[in-house]
DNA sequence: TGGTAACCGGAACACCCCGTCCGGAACTGG
DNA sequence: CCAGTTCCGGACGGGGTGTTCCGGTTACCA
């Protein structure tokens, strides 16, 4: 490969999680060429099509994933290691709209990504499990509740961010099994003025 | 108005809310069309445009709305009402997918239907408030937290309905303001099997 | 019943998108 | 330094959307 298109290649991946971050999934391929200050077809060179190109841009964030949950297994604490990685999951994806997508995008599975993907699952699963034999996490949760309130909390993130934080507030309380509710942010409107 | 003209007014608003309920606000103005039996350009000469359309669909689940409203505040149990008009409101959503889109959408307020959504708010606002007075609800919510949750439920209603009633049972859980725990539905995967 | 005005339907317009093609520029190995 | 291969960028085709135009049709009223 010759080096300017690599560096290309790395300068189109940039410009894809910029524009991502800032805009979600709903963004054009000639707008990430554009910001690249690249051509369209420099895009397509690197990869079969868009579906492909999006997911090569969650590589770093699904990498990122795994590595969290390693550490979390290690926390002695499972139910604080649960939030922290919902709290970190969440954060990642305020500043990366598409998040969820690239997380259930099914050509991951082409890739080895797909193994690093149920690795990571596999972790949160064995953190859900310890958590509710602690009796913090409460023993009807389930996993998928997790993907839950990650497609939840994005969609809210796209209208206003303070109203997701409020959200995964109030739903890792209703996880919790104990009673002591958890402090939620500043409630933040959805509707403009028109609540009082 | 000629008779002909106004029926088919009226059989477009049908073949609107029967689209929109099924597949959401992604519906295409040919669509709404064909499915009334009419040609598109009929739509554009009853209706300025898509949004103004989109609107008007809406008009009698805003009416439902308001008329719900104004039953709930007659309960002598202000948190049951509060917690029946969630769940009116999303079991309408799960039929009308475009609800909270409809709900928000700043054009209301060139019809009279503000009005009507003003008064509505006002009611939910005063149902808050007696709820919260009555030890029920926690001090701290807002009202535009059922904004919240009916966004975050309609962002999952499109991908499974199950999930989204069991988001409602989280939330409305965590807007108690006593301990005991309401029962959530069953788990309701967003992400196939991966999940255990 | 007939004339007219209101109404209708589908084609057409303007604008987007994704993905491809090809002539020309740029890098690199000898 | 130069030839040749790799790479680039803008134009193109196919398909989609919201919206408008115009000739034909239909309902109404005198």
């Amino acid at each position: 490969m010759r080096t300017d298109a690599s560096q290309n290649r790395a300068r189109i991946l940039d410009a894809a999680r910029e524009l991502y971050a800032a805009k979600g999934l709903d963004v054009t391929m000639r707008a990430v060429a554009r910001r690249a200050g690249l051509g369209v077809a420099t895009l397509y060179r690197h990869f079969p099509d868009r579906e492909a190109f999006v997911v090569a841009a969650f590589e770093h964030e699904l990498a990122d994933c795994g590595r969290l949950s390693e550490e979390a297994l290690a926390d002695p604490d499972p139910w604080r290691a649960l939030r922290g990685v919902v709290g970190h999951v969440v954060r990642a994806q305020a500043g990366h709209r598409a998040f969820p997508w690239g997380f259930r995008a099914e050509s991951l599975d082409e890739v080895e990504m797909g193994e690093a993907r149920a690795r990571a699952m596999d972790n949160i699963n064995e953190l859900v499990r310890r958590a509710q034999e602690s009796g913090d996490l409460r023993a009807d949760f389930s996993p998928s509740d997790l993907a839950l309130l990650v497609q939840a909390s994005d969609s809210l993130t796209a209208t206003s961010p303070a109203a997701a934080r409020r959200l995964v507030a109030y739903l890792l309380q209703s996880f919790s099994a104990r009673t002591a509710p958890l402090p939620a942010p500043a409630p933040a409107s959805l509707l403009g003025a028109d609540f009082a």
